[in-house]
DNA sequence: TCCCCAAAGTCGTCTGATGACTTTTGCATT
DNA sequence: AATGCAAAAGTCATCAGACGACTTTGGGGA
């Protein structure tokens, strides 16, 4: 076993078996070099290969800090590699997107309060109200966020939002069918709220699936390549 | 920007503009160094991170190579920090596998062969014919993993598999109610192989859900800690 | 033609030193 | 006594150089 290996094991050992808990600030680099064996170059390596993977957060000056471990957090490091996967991929990502889209809209037509209901419709009036596909686009994913937070499963919403990010990046609403597409999209989340506002689970969930799946047809139809990362268009937010 | 954020932000970026495709072998450690103007400290650890989250792959002695980048490598990258996760998270993620687990099945009935349904059953017979927790266990995992496999979903085959390792974590069938459970367990199987030699999506999924359910009932009911990683027990395969 | 080995290329590890940042400590001032 | 500030300690971040381990390549000999 190579020496990253050796340190990588080694530290998720100690998180596994409990004696770093959430929050606990780790050893220091070097007290850790002696007791795994190995020397800093590799021991730092691993340190990063577990910050990568939402597992440890290190504070320079500080020390280095196990997180809280929940679900959403380690899910959350699969942000910065999705938006790396080419578009085949991606089509596999939209099958599991309307599934899961239409499962948390049911939830949240059963679990909604009055204020959240006030929320959703809010939102969809200002996305309604605006020209600008950016700022679009951004409330659009807060819809969204905000359908699956009121789910009430943090660690669903999360992967949710990974999955919508990568969809994001290729900003259909720029292109010239861009204002046709947003109309319908509009009407989808008046669909959508409306459900929840009712309390009708199956109407919520028919209406997400749609939804999620005109998305996907569109970009089924015209796979616009994405040039550049972090370009500045509906990727915003 | 820290060096390392510089190296990590440099590489991604040459990877989402295409510069360096899937399989392709990155430039040396020496070379990069230079262009992205860090020292080999922390570019290693950058491509370590990257590494972590199943985007490049380092080879002692060759190079460094881009992955294939399809999602179910990157998603196969959880699976070392989902064991991590307390009990309370598990829950929520055993909400996800329930919904999922179900859509498999379903559209595992609708595109199911002869041979993959022969598959299934030879599989559950030797389960129930076993004695041997640990077995039982890796031909359980085999069962489902096959069952996504036939749904045509790669990255959905993925994640699934990735939620079911954490579970797989708790020994259930290894409690004095083992034995119990696992006749349970096995009669759930029976419904969704049949659902599926059917073609009946709605059986097979019914039964999917239904078996995710109980298996999380069972978790909750008696909620016992992970004292090790890699123990050997059911963990096994 | 085939086999073997030497050389080059590349990643892996160690060591020592220095810089940057945070936290703590202790002292001087109010 | 309370407060504020500066020094010091602790910790992570980075650089540089050297050597080891492994893979691949290519040439020389059988």
């Amino acid at each position: 076993m190579s020496a990253v290996e050796k340190a990588f094991h080694g530290l998720r050992h100690m998180i596994a078996t409990g004696r770093l808990g959430p929050g606990e600030r780790i050893p220091p680099e070097s007290d850790l070099c002696e007791e795994l064996g190995v020397s800093r170059g590799p021991l730092r390596e691993a340190v990063r290969m577990l910050s990568a993977l939402g597992v440890v957060e290190p504070r320079h000056g500080s020390g280095t800090y196990v997180s809280q471990l929940r679900p959403e957090d380690v899910i959350r490091s699969l942000l910065l590699t999705f938006e790396l996967l080419p578009l085949p991929g991606l089509l596999e990502i939209y099958e599991i997107r309307r599934v899961l889209e239409a499962h948390v809209a049911a939830k949240a037509a059963a679990r909604r309060s009055a204020e959240e209901v006030e929320t959703l419709f809010s939102l969809i009036e200002e996305m309604e109200a605006t020209d600008d596909p950016t700022k679009a686009s951004e409330l659009d994913h807060r819809f969204h966020a905000e359908i699956a937070r009121i789910g009430g499963n943090p660690t669903l919403a999360s992967l949710l939002s990974v999955f919508r990010a990568r969809s994001r990046q290729y900003q259909v609403f720029t292109l010239p069918e861009g204002p046709e597409m947003r109309q319908k999209s509009d009407a989808d989340h008046r669909l959508m709220a409306t459900g929840i506002a009712d309390r009708d689970p199956g109407a919520a969930a028919g209406a997400a699936e749609a939804h999620v799946a005109q998305t996907e047809r569109w970009l089924r139809a015209f796979m616009p390549p994405v040039e550049e990362e972090g370009v500045p268009g509906t990727a915003a937010g």
